[in-house]
DNA sequence: CTGAAAGCGCTTACAG
DNA sequence: CTGAAAGCGCTTACAG
């Protein structure tokens, strides 16, 4: 760290002192106010980057009331590209406007309090702003925690209550939609959907797009058709297994993330399938390892890192704007279908005997 | 959040009012400090908690010169499981001890300045400690920028000068020594290593162990054997098909992570081998998919979340003591191997004519 | 066991 | 265009 004659690190008062002028003057300069004559700026903006100073960011939170800190509410979920990507994209937005990024934990109820931990945690940290995530951001009691605390929040991919709150999102259900239907257009006919969690916005909101596909073609999806999942590649695996046991098997599978896509692939293997010649897949994300796995797994590309980039923007634009909490903005990202080597048209239906 | 008459959130004034005593005592119970007396502490303790009362970061931060921001270092990888796991226990640690966990990143020299823009946080930020992760934890910019900024801070999985700092660790050579030596065991004398990135010091260390079990046996690893990777899937896949063309291709790979021995498996359904069969596979991490992956992938379980816990203890513990900076502590924890399905005895060599 | 005073490094509100 | 004063909500250092 850069330090002053005394040893400390520098502060606003070295600067005033360097420069002859007012903390005032070095303050509007810092923060790029109007009203300092150019030459003043220029010498003072010189001795900022001469001297490394560094606005003291308890100082600043202390007097202005932002703590210039945003929080990220992450669920321990055990896949973790997700929350991943939203730190990067997030990060990104914070670094540029001088914030950080911190992470809070909401877990099961029993550890560390849940959503009460997260309360105290919310009171204690007196972030500007939150960005929530599925499913957090639709959770009531998470939501009612945020609100209690006064805190302005966007969303990403909610599930209910649009007005509730700004958000950001892509259109979940109708890139499902087109998932399922480039299979039926492939010639599938019986094409199976692994569900994700029951809580979370994004899984339904692909479940109905799958189901709106085989309506639009007349066809009602089987109950069966439509299996539980979790997320994670064990369910897919798991869920698979099943759907390949029904007297009439999938001769497709449509998983709602790419995790789980994975454990198609892998239950296709232990079963003796070849994908995508006797069973077609397809997932939903593109994380790295669906590039990685064989047959080259199609899914649909989603923009994660630029949807929690475009929520913290959104948030930090918000923060001089009174009317932030109550006229809803929206902002929607574009998808795209990453067609890999998974899905084909069905050579060899599975007909058990 | 709560608020006292005024509107205002709730302060150390409010409850020293209402309870008749000084803005100090109320600090001493807040803090646990002694020289409260039972009655007094009582009475100032049931009015924080009916009021709800939080010290305000900011201002607690400001005068006591401790921001209580605990910091993570990330590096944009794009295998987001390690980084996660280090969260979650990262986390847990902070959340006891009444710390939060920021998140900042140092990405490609390009992007928002590389170790320059990680300088600049690093000032700003004010933490009061940082958890530095491979390979960030052996980058002599990244320690240089930290030290420079005076931050404690301890290391996971260090490679390098392990009298710089406290660090945890597992032992990663011995982990890999015998996961290698398992596969000798089980009649395998053609092993294959992929490694993960040159500068990641885990990685190195098991290919040390990797090496180390085949010596032990008498056999000094052909150069081809070890393979270039970096972490990611599709390196594991494209180092095990440049494998599979070798004239005397391995009966086993042994991949540095599970990412990769993911892309080994898909590698070797591309080449129509059957793992275990014609392949054994092993990893390392013990991620959720390996579970989930067809043959159910053997590797090594490694404590991440739990090592980063560790790490923030020792972090905290550390801050009230001024030996922290000069001894250096040091916490190893246990590994194990989970034996699964994807390696076995060699019953059909691959031999090319 | 308890408290009055000073100060942390900024911003806000006001004055000129 | 510039600055002096007050204050944000705590802790530190000291006194009794």
């Amino acid at each position: 760290m850069q330090r002053d004659e005394q040893g400390g690190p520098v502060t606003i008062v070295d600067i005033a002192r360097q420069a002859g002028v007012s903390i005032k003057t070095v303050s509007r300069v810092i923060n790029r106010e109007e009203g300092v004559g150019p030459q003043t700026r220029a010498r003072v903006q010189e001795l900022v980057e001469a001297l490394g100073y560094r606005p003291n960011v308890s100082a600043r939170s202390l007097s202005s009331r932002r703590s210039y800190l945003i929080g990220v509410i992450f669920m321990q979920v055990g896949a973790y590209h997700y929350v991943g990507e939203v730190q990067v994209g997030a990060m990104r937005a914070c670094r540029r406007a001088g914030y950080h990024l911190v992470v809070e934990q909401v877990g099961a109820p029993d550890k560390m309090g849940g959503v009460q931990g997260l309360a105290g945690a919310l009171r204690a940290a007196r972030f500007d702003g939150l960005v929530l995530t599925p499913p957090t951001c639709d959770d009531p009691e998470v939501l009612a925690a945020v609100e209690a605390a006064g805190l302005p929040y966007v969303r990403i991919a909610p599930h209910r209550e649009f007005e509730r709150s700004p958000y950001v999102f892509m259109d979940d259900r109708r890139a499902a939609r087109e998932q399922a239907l480039r299979l039926w257009n492939m010639g599938h006919r019986r094409i199976a959907f692994i569900d994700g969690p029951a809580d979370h916005g994004s899984a339904a909101r692909r479940r109905q797009g799958y189901v709106e596909a085989l309506q639009d073609r007349g066809v009602e999806p089987m109950p069966e058709w439509i299996a539980k999942g979790d997320f994670l590649s064990l369910s897919g695996f798991d869920a698979t297994e099943a759907l390949l046991r029904l007297a009439e098997p999938p001769t497709a599978i449509f998983a709602a993330n790419d995790g789980m896509a994975l454990g198609v692939l892998a239950a296709a293997a232990k079963n003796g399938l070849s994908v995508p010649r006797d069973l077609s897949v397809v997932g939903f994300d593109d994380i790295p390892e669906a590039e990685a796995a064989w047959p080259r797994l199609t899914t649909i590309h989603q923009p994660t890192a630029e949807m929690a980039e475009a929520a913290v923007e959104m948030l930090i634009d918000g923060f001089g704007d009174e009317r932030f909490r109550t006229s809803v903005q929206v902002r929607q990202l574009d998808y795209r279908l990453v067609a890999r080597d998974s899905a084909a048209a069905p050579s060899n239906p599975i007909v058990r005997t």
